[in-house]
DNA sequence: TTGTAGGCGTTATCAC
DNA sequence: GTGATAACGCCTACAA
């Protein structure tokens, strides 16, 4: 050990990975890095694979399902022993890709597992009703959705229809919600807003698939002095630290992201033999109720 | 190629690294995910590289310097051709065994190459200055500062030196400028804007080394009903998107996060050769007034 | 305990 | 061109 550090000798990890079998690394493909919602969760996830040695490469795909195929594939070429996503849905021949080379890998933000996979998150649906919930119990009669862009992406569809089937159990005509989808900017959030509040007799409750959208939604109302909420309830979702910076500030739901890529870091972590055992995990989602939400205007 | 595909050949990326000494892996040391500007810079890094086929291997060190070690230790172990570092300020144990091992690295956040390194950036003591003239030219002439924490920091220790030069050529005393360092979150920066209007006669100019701390500044001043800018004019550092969502929006000095790393990529990209002519990127920042700085009351 | 041979999957080289 | 061969650095297994 005395020869190592005079001579600065630092192993191969190439040749020890081909002699050895194992890479001690790890892949995570994610949106984007831009959405703190993504960050957070990967901030976890090498932390925790860091104390065990295990490296992180990291992909974003920009929310294209062909892209991530590829970076899945190389990847795979570049010997990660398991690949956390973002998400359940993804191309049938990506998962089967990883599945015949015997490649692990994890789902976050959801808690579908697929055929083969795992799952560390929560039900996206069942999100979405609870806000319904919540809004309904406020005694709302007129609600919108703005939620982020459904294609190959299945936690924001997921929370559309749990917040427009919770309604329809609660008694709501689901057909007269207007939904709008926009990406994950405030300024998107801000138009959705603006287009929502156009008609004649607009929603008085507006949930949104993501606090960025409500920020851009609270924007837009405290700019044109529609009262919040006073006039309409606007409710967010990520309990982002943006959250609590908005006039006035979100009611939300707290996503545990950080915890999330935690957990994907322990799955990943564990013996091949106890993943049969870890294949579900829900994470309790919590409201926080703030001073954007209130009693539906007399 | 037909039985490439038939066969879901896949080649061995640690045997190809082994054999032709060429990983096709990059490495990014950065104090963390949580915050905006980092994951910015990493996104627009990695976005850049796979272009080319490089993999980026992320690491975040939490501001501390001896982890950095470690990790930088495991990259080259891991065969990364080069290293993107945040700011100037690194072990010299660090930097020498990169030097040793020819792994190349560069420095964003900062204009300052060190000995032998590249740098991509600007100039963190510029920026404090041009923090320091602007709210100069308003007419204040009580200042204060509420940095970052500047512990192997040398980006938040600029900032801060910078603006404090600046106001001592202006003709201000230097010493009777209350300078708070704060971690980069809301909180955090509320309560330093709570200590620093304690005193009898407070500052009317404040200038925050992050939108985030500004951020909490704002906040703090809204719940106590203190004016800004009527009472206090306060400036943030980043552009953040919050910039735009606080009460009164956030007057500050834009950065160009996302363009670091995409420059980052070129010059962990080009030829060795090259590297010789790109020793230093200096990147315009721009600044940004909006509604939280005003003239000096009366 | 210390030493040595073989092979992981590539790629570069050299002989044909 | 086309095809065989050696070597990259490490780890394991077996021999001394």
């Amino acid at each position: 050990m005395s020869a190592v550090t005079e001579l600065g000798y630092v192993p191969n990890g190439s040749a020890r990975a081909l002699r050895s079998t194992r890479s001690r690394l790890a892949g995570a493909i994610i949106p984007t890095l831009n959405h703190a919602i993504y960050a957070a969760m990967v901030d976890g996830l090498e932390s925790r694979l860091a104390e065990s040695g295990v490296s992180l490469i990291i992909n974003t795909s920009g929310y294209d399902n062909d892209i991530e195929f590829n970076q899945a594939r190389l990847l795979v070429e570049r010997g990660v022993e398991s690949i956390v996503f973002v998400g359940a849905n993804h191309h049938a021949k990506t998962l089967e890709m990883l599945d015949e080379k015997r490649v692990g890998y994890v789902f976050t933000y959801t808690n579908d597992p697929g055929e083969t996979g795992a799952a560390i998150g929560f039900d996206n649906a069942k999100a979405g009703a609870t806000g319904a919930r919540f809004l309904h119990d406020l005694g709302h009669k007129k609600f919108a959705m703005i939620g982020g862009i459904t294609k190959d992406n299945d936690r924001a569809q997921g929370r559309i229809d749990g917040f427009l089937s919770e309604l329809e159990k609660l008694g709501h005509d689901r057909e007269s919600v207007p939904v709008f989808e926009a990406p994950y900017d405030v300024e998107s959030g801000r138009q959705a807003m603006e287009s929502l509040m156009q008609v004649e007799d607009p929603a008085t409750a507006v949930f949104c698939g993501s606090d960025i959208l409500a920020a851009g939604a609270v924007k837009y109302c405290q700019a044109k002095g529609i009262d919040v909420p006073g006039k309409v309830s606007i409710m967010g979702f990520d309990n982002l630290e943006i959250a609590e910076l908005t006039s006035p500030d979100l009611t939300t739901l707290e996503v545990p992201a950080r915890n999330m890529g935690v957990h994907a870091a322990d799955y990943t972590l564990a013996d091949v033999k106890q993943h049969a055992s870890m294949r579900q995990r829900e994470l309790p989602l919590r409201l926080i109720v703030r001073g954007s939400t209130g009693a539906r205007p007399d």
